[in-house]
DNA sequence: GACAATAATATTGTTAACAATTTTGCGTGC
DNA sequence: GCACGCAAAATTGTTAACAATATTATTGTC
């Protein structure tokens, strides 16, 4: 998952593994829409930008794909991926039927120290709403039904949750109206006071109420396919410039 | 998934895109545990053994590393995975999880064809355990799954699973008894019915069972590493004998 | 002027060679 | 006999060049 925090703390130190740097650079871009869906991505361009071989582009994409964000097409490339309207609806209801267990679970296990790392991370959550950071929001908020994966204590549910919530990311971004009513961090809040509540099965409901909801604020847009200038999308300049 | 047809009725046309039937043919030796746990895989002598470049092996191992059936260490290498008996526990969690979910929605969804795609699949369940065929059972046994997953209409939810049953195959061919007491068969008639039935919470709750048995059943054992000889693992002698 | 065939270009797919790292084997010293 | 260190071998990681395929541009014809 991206992390929240800077987008692009990790630049300046070239000595973190460049291979994980160069996806969560692409995640970033995928994800703030500085590449957006249909857009064909050149190998050799991207390899140009950041400074490394066609191969390890390759292999980037790979992971990338696996996690459908982009689209591999044989002998064509690669494309970031275009989750059609009814890609959405099947992921948000994957989702709900793994976190109405997830929420089952959480509501039946709480401790005081698990409402606190709860309440921190709302806390971060109601931060960036307040300074109007729309992308931290976002990945804020898939963040926060990261933290109720992890608290179950399963890893296999965490792992595929996490990249659901990815998925559910690019489909928020493609697909949110114009004009974000962005209420998420509200309903996050509604759902811990169920947690604490103990009742699964009210946890369990306003779960389901709640991804039904971010399902529903969905809109359907194709967006406009844009030029492909990855130098001025990462903020770099070509390592070397061929003939 | 694996086939379960005749292991190896695809080695023959070689017009089959070469990539999939590695990754098939590695899955297969992998299920079949011809490849133990633990044990390294070079990239140089799969290449022989199949005849194509270490690159294309390289891209298979992400896939299968994507799988969790092999572990990729860096500058180490590929090995077979070694899941622990906890991850073990937390895989068949997690199916419950998602599975007594699907259960829920076949049984409020069924159809007389439907109903009879299932009885059909449960017919060569029933052949194979007669003819003892333990490896096409263990795989049958799977797919049995994989059909009802299907059934619930959610690609996503189809796919993690058929990912989740996968890696269930290893864990299962890793710790079952010696003596495979595999009564799987007649655990899915018993499902079948309570799926006939139509109610969701039966069905559930006789999804669950079933999958707690499965897990009950398996048995803490260390498998030994054993020579790593993929000519005759494969059944194959490598294309170019270099100095 | 529009369409089709063809050549030129761009891009992906593949291979082989080289560099870096790890593992193994051997010899030395304690 | 055992541990340590060094050298040799094996293996992975990386790069660059080449082949195959797809895309684009051009030319010729109707």
């Amino acid at each position: 998952m991206a992390k929240a925090e800077d987008s692009g703390a990790y630049k300046g130190s070239g000595k973190l593994r460049p291979e994980e740097m160069i996806y969560q650079e692409m995640l970033d871009a995928i994800l703030d829409r500085r590449l957006e869906p249909g857009m064909k991505l050149v190998e050799e361009d991207l390899a140009k930008t950041f400074g490394v071989s066609r191969a390890r582009i390759r292999a980037t994409f790979l992971q990338l794909a696996h996690d459908k964000l982009i689209n591999l097409v044989p002998n064509r490339g690669a494309f970031i991926a275009e989750p059609t309207i009814n890609e959405a609806i099947e992921v948000f209801s994957a989702r709900r039927m793994i976190e109405d267990g997830v929420a089952r679970k959480v509501a039946t296990s709480m401790t005081p120290e698990r409402a606190d790392q709860i309440r921190s991370h709302l806390a971060r959550e109601h931060a960036a709403h307040h300074d109007g950071d729309h992308r931290a929001a976002i990945i804020l908020s898939g963040e926060f039904h990261l933290l109720l994966a992890r608290l179950t204590g399963n890893l296999v549910i965490e792992e595929f949750l996490e990249r659901l919530i990815l998925r559910s990311s690019l489909i928020i971004a493609m697909y949110e109206s114009p004009q974000p009513v962005d209420c998420s961090h509200s309903e996050h809040d509604r759902l811990l006071d169920a947690l604490l509540g103990g009742d699964p099965d009210v946890a369990a409901a306003e779960m389901s109420r709640h991804l039904d909801a971010i399902r529903d604020r969905l809109q359907l847009q194709r967006p406009k396919p844009g030029k492909t200038d990855f130098a001025s999308i990462f903020g770099r300049t070509p390592r070397s410039e061929a003939s």
